[in-house]
DNA sequence: CAGGCCATGTAAAAGGTTACATGATTCG
DNA sequence: CGAATCATGTAACCTTTTACATGGCCTG
């Protein structure tokens, strides 16, 4: 549902072909909407048909030619309404809290090691946040869309805190109850 | 990719019908793994196709008969196996985080009112969380199911936290930037 | 017996993932 | 000129969402 919006928000950020979308969506924007390069070029197909963005003209219009596309104001002003609009959050849907409920029920066997696998990540991703945060959102910045980018890594950045805190617990958790094992 | 973990879940901790599942992943499991009424009866059937589970006989096996499930010794191997499967976390796809990103490029206009409805959705489901934690987790139990059960809720109830502390920042950011408008 | 709810589905469309295809450019 | 890489796509499939369909049961 919200894959054009997304589009349209890095097409504004900078005119760009369909690979250097790829390419952004593999950092940047793709921290928050992440998407294959196959779903970005049927999009932007979509968002050219209806008027959304065009190609900038170039002079070979063939297959393997980069085509750079740019916003229409059509595009501009339908973000312009999303942000806007009432849109309720997502119901949560994660994999991992589920797993640890159904470890409540079969057992907790090999759990260990893919919780720290996944607190790895987890500290890995924050570390790049935060090298992110040092180079782009110096203290001394503060103009209006340094300020709710930097919001959003933020975001970003609390939100791998908190899986990280929650691992950890999880991690100790799991520990007192293999140290005594079978009922108590 | 994990619906069928979800309802086997739900059926090891008590055999059920399909409407009675559905209404389980209104509440409960839900709040971890959401999912509809269509998505469960179609993956029931699935389940039962594949020797995961299995129909509770009943007399009257016609259109509009409730049909018991219970879940099959290959079913729980199934959901054994899955605790311990290496899984990697999915990328973040988070649509108010994207909307801010694009309110740096198109303006904030109107955004307000949606963080602030936001937040009293999370606020809601904060509370709801936590007179689940205060009837189903009294301090003194600690029964190995309810320690990983009681860790899911914590995980549900730190995520809301994470939002209503994000959103609070984000509306005084907000406030801070319409005081001194276009351009400081 | 009408209306509402219980209960199980079907169908179609949209979104997302995975695998593969194809032409153009560059570099050794 | 062969291989790698850039760049754009097609196709098939699976999951999720939304809308609709159907029959049974209960209650006034």
């Amino acid at each position: 549902m919200s894959l054009p919006h997304a589009i349209l928000t890095a097409l504004l950020e900078k005119p760009s072909s369909g690979l250097e979308l790829t390419r952004r969506f593999d950092r940047s924007i793709g921290y928050f909407w992440s998407s294959t390069h196959q779903q970005i070029y049927r999009e932007l197909g979509r968002l050219e048909q209806s008027g959304h963005i065009r190609a900038l003209p170039s002079e070979v219009p063939a297959r393997g030619q980069k085509k750079e596309y740019e916003v229409l104001p059509a595009g501009r002003a339908e973000l312009t309404e999303w942000v806007a609009a009432r849109e309720d959050p997502k119901p949560v849907r994660d994999a991992l809290l589920l797993r640890m409920r159904a470890a409540a029920v079969v057992g907790t066997a090999g759990l260990r090691a893919e919780l720290e696998r996944h607190l790895a990540l987890h500290r890995r991703q924050l570390e790049e946040y935060r090298s992110i945060e040092e180079r782009h959102f110096p203290p001394e910045r503060d103009a209006e869309e340094d300020r709710l980018r930097h919001l959003v890594l933020r975001g970003g950045i609390d939100m791998e805190r908190f899986w990280i805190e929650w691992l950890t617990q999880a991690l100790k958790e799991l520990a007192e109850l293999e140290a005594r094992p079978a009922g108590a």
